[in-house]
DNA sequence: GTCTATAAGGTGATAGAC
DNA sequence: GTCTATCACCTTATAGAC
């Protein structure tokens, strides 16, 4: 496909940025060069530094807006009346959303030692946002009797954790369509929660 | 210390390997360079090729020996008569084993991107005699009524993501011991169990 | 906005002295 | 078994032409 020098500023960034996702996720952050990452755009390294200062700060970016897109999807979604109600639109949104940005989520937690010491506190703020969400559904939950849960604050990072599982398995086309994953989790999440 | 040229071959490869599984863990492995490895133990990185035939090697010993070490200890401690005492030893048991080896771990499956097919394949098999493991409790708990569990495969899965998951946050000295933190969790695992 | 060329330094691994 | 020295190559980032 033929390219016109200087006519593509304004996808040439996101097409940067796409690529780093893939590779940072599939190879390290540590294991591709910059290099790399214009060699999959079809540009020289030297191009990149006109779209990122540096190689640190396109790292952050993915992952500051991978947390903040996730916080403001849940957002949207939370709308149930009930503790119950909303735990389950909790559980089925998390399911599906990580699944949807597979990459984004993988880096997201495995290159938090890449960080700088700055953009690392900043990710972890992100991070708890999240987990304060899922844990005040919990503690709703406790306080009106739907629930029976011994600690909310571990049983909101214990849920995550088993939610977020599901990237590390599931595969389009497997054993187990998305509905049932869903449904099967949900099952185990009200179990866990004494709902 | 002082150390005399050629007389401690016999410790030089623990603490080789004791640093490699440090700075692998807390930077990465793409990120941790042989030189690295030899300044922490106080040689020249040449003298490391003594003891690893190349740095792929070192990486997948540390990996395949954690995993090795795991089923080896879990094969010990499977002495509960029921399902139900079983499942609960098996609680108890992956978050002790898991926190005393937090560095082992975490490499274990933050590093499996960077090893070679076949090194690859390898821990995969490892990881799932270990999943199997637990699966084929939870099929026994289902087979004799002492568990009301949907799907026993991603049951396993879902509650081993959970149970590692307390490798994130656990710090001893915390709000909650380590007994505390096994018990919490044993019940959260008792109830999404249905047991 | 992209290119080429380059600076300054790090990489895994090996050879051969001791 | 460890050292020094080295090979061949890769790294991030910048300068200046176009």
């Amino acid at each position: 496909m033929a390219r016109t020098a200087g006519s593509h500023s304004d996808i040439t960034g996101p097409r940067i940025r796409d690529a780093a996702l893939r590779l940072f996720a599939r190879e390290g952050y540590a294991a591709v060069s910059m290099r790399r990452i214009a060699a999959d755009v079809g540009l020289q390294a030297g191009a990149l530094y006109n779209y990122t200062p540096d190689k640190q700060t396109l790292l952050f970016s993915l992952m500051e807006g991978h947390m903040t897109d996730l916080l403001a999807a849940w957002e949207t979604e939370d709308k149930g009346a009930t503790p119950c109600d909303r735990l389950r639109a909790f559980t089925q949104f998390h399911i599906r959303f990580n699944l949807d940005r597979a990459d984004a989520v993988f880096i997201s937690y495995m290159e938090l030692r890449n960080l700088d010491p700055a953009n690392f506190r900043r990710l972890e703020e992100l991070r708890r946002d999240y987990e304060r969400a899922l844990e005040t559904i919990l503690s709703d939950g406790i306080a009106d009797g739907s629930f029976a849960i011994r600690d909310p604050k571990i049983a909101s990072l214990a849920v995550i954790a088993m939610l977020t599982g599901v990237n590390t398995w599931y595969r389009a086309g497997g054993r187990l369509s998305l509905p049932q994953v869903q449904e099967i989790y949900w099952d185990m999440v009200r179990s866990l929660a004494g709902a």
